[in-house]
DNA sequence: TGTTCATATGAATATATGTACATATATGGA
DNA sequence: TCCATATATGTACATATATTCATATGAACA
């Protein structure tokens, strides 16, 4: 696209990619792919990670999903999640680069 | 940082991070970059190009503003919008490149 | 100065959504 | 079978936010 303006980019795919970026909305959500980047985990694990309920992080697991963000297998009883796209580290990374200049966290 | 799997990322960043991505989340403001990303334009062309209310569109100008996505001059009663980040093009196409697969749209 | 045009902004409203609580489902073991 | 553990999900509620309407600001010009 950056090559080519005059890529069309119907109104629905607007609203696609509105969706899409919904994903990244969130401060949980990040943090979630966030600690998934580091390594897989169960959910029990990201509980204790991020020090929330857990029926907030199965909610935020599900959106997550339904995106084809991140994956889940099964073993036993807990469910193993991880990353599912490899454009996210990518673009958690932009939005970093935007903000540290705006933010200031140059200084760390 | 995709270089980098102990790169540290506080809470109070994610919380930034999430704040700049909710620029994305919205079809009305993903339009309007678009619409800037093809050429400048002044409020009056981007109400006119969206099919939209002023007063809408205006308020969403001010979100992208505050977050540096957009800029703008005045040229007399005027104000001409452009872009003011060269990563949103790139942002956008990693959006579009997800939901290809996941949406279908390959095919037109 | 008064009027028109372009844009910005405050307030109100409707809708979306994140979280907690309660509960359901499912697996493994005694 | 009964219980404990891990996870998922429906509901309710509080908060965030996109849009519209009304109005304000400010520039150009008669």
């Amino acid at each position: 696209m950056s090559d080519n303006k005059n890529f069309k980019l119907s109104e629905e795919m607007c609203y696609d990619l509105a969706d899409f970026f919904k994903n990244f909305d969130d401060a949980t959500r990040i943090r979630i792919m966030y600690a998934l980047f580091q390594k897989e985990m169960c959910v029990s694990e990201l509980v204790a990670e991020l020090d929330m309920n857990q029926s907030a992080i199965s909610h935020q697991l599900r959106v997550l999903r339904q995106s084809d963000l991140v994956k889940f297998r099964k073993e036993g009883k807990t469910a193993v999640y991880s990353l599912d796209d490899s454009h996210v580290a990518t673009l958690l990374e932009m939005g970093i680069e935007h903000i540290r200049h705006k933010n200031g966290y140059e200084e760390e």
